[in-house]
DNA sequence: AACCTGGTCAACCGCTTTGCT
DNA sequence: AAGCAAAGCGGTTGACCAGGT
C-alpha cells in the first residue's frame, strides 16, 4: 500500500519544543477554523510544523479544556482501576478523566503509578499505601467484590487482570458538550492572542519565519527555506472576514454556535444500547452513563 | 563549582484503523 | 475489493531540571 512519506521527514520543518508564538498561531488558527485537516493546517496557518505535530500540540497542550498537573487522589485511583480493566489503552482511560490527555496519563503511569504497582508486586508483604487502604475500606462495605476489583495494588498486579481489548473505532457521531463562548474561551486561554487583531499576529508571524530562517543558517544547512507564511492564507483577512469566516471554511466548526446557550446534539439512548451489544461488554452489564466510577464499582464486572 | 544521576514530560515515530473513492 | 488519505494510538526518545556527590 503506497504511503506518502511522513510529514515529519519533510525538510525545512521546525522540530522540538514549541515556541510561545507557534502556540499562539496554532491556537488562533484552530479557533478560527476548528480542528481537523491537520495535514493542510500548517501551511494554511503558516507554521513550519508537520500536521501531526500540530495535532499533538493542540490535543495535549493547547486545548482550552486541558487540565494540567496536580492529578488528584481520586483521579489516581480511577487511573489505576481503569488500567486494570483496560490495560494500556491510554486514550480510553483519558476519555474517562475530563481534561486529561492520554499522553499525560501515560506519562503519569510510566513515571509514578507503574512504579508503585511494580514495587507492590516485588514486595507483596510491603505496607499498604494509603490509597490501597482506602480501597479496602470501600471493599469492606462491598461483600460481593470480585477478583476483577482488586483490593489493593499488590493484588491488582499479582492477580491476572481481565483486560478488555476494545476495537478502535472512529467516532462519527459525537456529543458536543458545553462549549465555551468566544469570550469565555479567551478568559480560559489567557496566553492566546486576540483573534480579532490578526495584524498583530501577522507581524509576529513574519519575525517567526525570519527567526526560522536564521535558525536554519545557524544550523549549518545554509538553506533558506521558503516559508509557509508567505503562502499562508490564514492571516490574509480582515477582522470582519474573520467574524464571517467562522465555520464557513471547509465545513469546520461554526464558532457562532459557540456563543450563547449550551447546544448539544440530541442524544439517542439506542446509541449506547448498540454500543453495549456490539462491543465486548457482557450482556448483563449495567451501563451507567453518568459515571464510570459507578461502572467500576458495579458488581456486574466479571 | 562541576559533574553525575534519575525523574519528568513534551514531542516524535511507526503502525493501525477507518472512511472515502 | 483495492488503494489511498486522514486520523488516532501507544511506545519510545531526548531535553530539561533537581538533587546528590
Amino acid at each position: 500500500m503506497g504511503r506518502s512519506p511522513c510529514c515529519s521527514k519533510q525538510e525545512g520543518l521546525n522540530r522540538g519544543a514549541w515556541t510561545a508564538l507557534e502556540d499562539k498561531i496554532l491556537s488562533a488558527y484552530i479557533r478560527a477554523h476548528g480542528e481537523g485537516k491537520w495535514r493542510y493546517l500548517p501551511k494554511r496557518a503558516g507554521l513550519k510544523r508537520c500536521g501531526k505535530s500540530c495535532r499533538l500540540r493542540w490535543l495535549n497542550y493547547l486545548r482550552p479544556d486541558i487540565k494540567r498537573g496536580n492529578i488528584s487522589h481520586d483521579e489516581e485511583e480511577l487511573i489505576i482501576r481503569l488500567h486494570n480493566l483496560l490495560g494500556n489503552r491510554w486514550s480510553l482511560i483519558a476519555g474517562r478523566l475530563p481534561g486529561r490527555t492520554d499522553n499525560e496519563i501515560k506519562n503519569y503511569w510510566n513515571t509514578t503509578l507503574g512504579k508503585k504497582a511494580k514495587a507492590q508486586t516485588s514486595s507483596p508483604l510491603a505496607e499498604q499505601s494509603p490509597m490501597s487502604k482506602s480501597q479496602d475500606k470501600k471493599l469492606a462495605t462491598k461483600p460481593n467484590s470480585t477478583a476483577a476489583e482488586p483490593s489493593n495494588l499488590a493484588q491488582a498486579s499479582a492477580t491476572p487482570t481481565q483486560v478488555i481489548r476494545t476495537k478502535a473505532s472512529r467516532c462519527t457521531k459525537v456529543l458536543i458538550p458545553a462549549l465555551p463562548s468566544l469570550n469565555e474561551y479567551h478568559s480560559l486561554n489567557s496566553t492566546a492572542i486576540d483573534p480579532l487583531e490578526p495584524q498583530a499576529l501577522q507581524s509576529q508571524l513574519q519575525s517567526y519565519h525570519q527567526d526560522s530562517a536564521k535558525r536554519d543558517v545557524r544550523g549549518g544547512t545554509e538553506e533558506l527555506h521558503e516559508t509557509c507564511g508567505q503562502e499562508s492564507d490564514f492571516f490574509n483577512f480582515s477582522s470582519n472576514e474573520f467574524q464571517a469566516s467562522h465555520g464557513d471554511r471547509n465545513g469546520d466548526y461554526n464558532f457562532n454556535n459557540m456563543q450563547g446557550p449550551v447546544q448539544s446534539l440530541p442524544f439517542d439512548e439506542t446509541m449506547f444500547k448498540d454500543w453495549t451489544t456490539n462491543y465486548c461488554l457482557e450482556d448483563n452489564f449495567n451501563l451507567d452513563i453518568e459515571s464510570l466510577t459507578f461502572l467500576l464499582d458495579s458488581d456486574e464486572w466479571p
